[in-house]
DNA sequence: CTTATAATTAAACAAATGCTTAATTGTTGA
DNA sequence: TCAACAATTAAGCATTTGTTTAATTATAAG
């Protein structure tokens, strides 16, 4: 009761199957930190920013692709709350910050790529 | 050696730094595994599909879109391989997988959920 | 102050994405 | 076989997104 009924009732109680559905805002909210890692290029420099300290011209050379494009991604990266950078003579190096979110996120990259990607790691 | 050199060199050897990286394929296929979650609505029907298996017109009315939208992101989780859907009679129900790929997805929402999203869950 | 290097910002554009409406296919029951 | 309902597909469109090139800001060194 409350619940709005669905179209078709086949026998289950909405409720009971699932249990309440997160907000809206929620589903958003995360949708927009998987979005940030939807992207190859994105999804590279992050991985990078987990693993090392960079300047933009450094992770420019590593992922292959122009400072200003970098530069983009790094922007969003860091509103997303993913990466800081700091300043240090001309440069501006990059990392991960050290958050819940942030180790979640690297947790799970490493871990899809166990499951999801055939690859036997550096040689050894 | 055998390292492309960095344009600059700031003391860490590259490979000490951060190990070899994933080739640029591995990347590739996880950010599409992302990607498929980068959408409030394709997350709100994933999340729904972990948590019961519903018809079309149900998940439509669940998340309050017209049939044909809830159709393409249906067709869009299944060929990323994180449902599978089933006819009987004239409808076709639609569940989450149970697979490694898809556990690990949904436990990755329900975690950043928790981390990320300020909600106290559904009364008790 | 001037020059060189690093990084960011802006403008422009092609490509991808998600939704809408309309048409089509599949299934059931009269 | 026909009508009703469920689901998918197709076409069109507006929006978003990622990259490029060019211009601008910031810092250090001569």
């Amino acid at each position: 009761m409350g619940y709005p009924s669905l179209p078709h009732d086949h026998g289950e109680a909405f409720e009971k199957e699932m249990g309440a559905m997160p907000p809206l805002e929620s589903f958003g909210t995360l949708a927009s930190i998987f979005k940030e890692l939807g992207d190859e290029s994105r999804l590279r420099i992050f991985w990078l920013l987990c693993h090392c300290e960079e300047c933009v011209i450094n992770i420019s050379s590593m992922v292959g692709m122009t400072s200003p494009a970098v530069s983009h991604h790094l922007r969003q990266l860091k509103s997303g709350g993913l990466i800081t950078g700091m300043r240090r003579g001309k440069e501006v190096y990059y990392k991960a910050v050290d958050t819940q979110k942030a180790r979640l996120l690297h947790s799970m990259i490493e871990g899809m790529m166990e499951i999801e990607c055939p690859w036997e790691g550096p040689v050894r």
